[in-house]
DNA sequence: AATATACTATACCGTTCTGTATATAAAAAG
DNA sequence: CTTTTTATATACAGAACGGTATAGTATATT
């Protein structure tokens, strides 16, 4: 409702994806919101409580992108799973791409027992289950082995296109990936 | 020369590894390696510094590692790439592992002006083109299409082992290596 | 015995951090 | 017009941060 609540929301996204999340204050946060602490705190009553609300709306729109993508381009299931990585290139090139969010966040918050750490490890095997149910819709044999596989491809790319833009790795990705799901298909 | 100096590096690599960097204060690092602040600041002029150092160090450790692996063990120059993943495994699995550094440190310091961003980048690319080199060695054609392939494998399956110890995404990622390697071969 | 080197111990600098308390202005609702 | 809500402004607490200054100890060399 609130669009001061929003608003803080999405400065910290981009905060965090462009400084990196232990880098980047509260102080800074509201400032760059246009608003105070006692707001932030009166709608995230800790830092660790926004950023996770910063990854869990970061994925969900991420995953309702691909969702929309998808079924709004590619028909049949076999079709998805082929044009998975279309949109993933477009996605990754496109210039508001600042990285995937539970990536970076994995990496900076690395113990397992961290909650950060949990809902990034709990995002990264979500989209590879989605990945694996595409699969699986197009009748791909060892599904969770296909999508892992191209799991391993996507985060990857991500990752060279997070040290270096333009690194124009989603393009070769997109190949591997292509020869990977054919594979997958004629057996 | 100083065993003392080694100490602060080794015990700063390891708070790195399983802390993060910017969650490991100099405080940290001194109390933990058994000396004081004087100490370290004398080796290492500053925290950005010792980093890189950390950074370097934890590098050339991984390649002379996996140079002297290939270098026993394998002998024709095919032979080399087609057991390249055999050896990832045996580091990524290993019980010491702690993931990789520059991968790490990347997203700690998205800023592509950060010097440390800067040398993780540059890390990352050797790490490329030394799979080039390898795979130019053993005949193959597009040499830096397949490196940059296989380097997205291994960089997403360290993230995959980083998110989640025995992960067992090593296994997939090396089977997609065996494909692409003699799609590549056989070309 | 004097000197250089390596290191420790500790206190401190200024800054930044997360988080809170207080007091006030603005606006919406009764 | 008054009450209630919502947000602001600002100051502050308490701790941690990177980094420095000072004073002193232990050991080895000359």
């Amino acid at each position: 409702m609130s669009t001061l609540r929003d608003k803080i929301l999405n400065t910290a996204t981009d905060l965090f994806q462009t400084r990196g999340i232990n880098s980047t204050g509260v102080d800074t946060i509201v400032a760059v919101a246009g608003t105070t602490k006692m707001t932030l705190y009166k709608y995230f009553h800790t830092k660790e409580g926004l950023i996770l609300e910063v990854l869990n709306k970061s994925q969900q729109d991420f995953q309702s992108w691909l969702d929309n993508k998808l079924n709004t381009n590619s028909k049949a299931p076999a079709d998805k799973i082929k044009q998975l990585f279309d949109f993933i290139e477009e996605w990754i090139t496109s210039p508001s791409f600042l990285g995937m969010g539970f990536i970076k966040a994995s990496a900076e918050f690395p113990n397992e027992e961290n909650p950060i750490h949990q809902l990034s490890s709990k995002q990264s095997r979500e989209f590879r289950q989605f990945i694996s149910k595409l699969a699986s819709e197009a009748n791909i044999k060892d599904a969770d082995g296909l999508a892992l596989q191209l799991s391993l491809l996507f985060e990857g790319a991500v990752q060279a296109e997070q040290m270096k833009r333009g690194s124009g790795a989603i393009k070769y990705a997109k190949k591997a990936a292509k020869l990977l799901i054919d594979g997958a298909i004629n057996q």
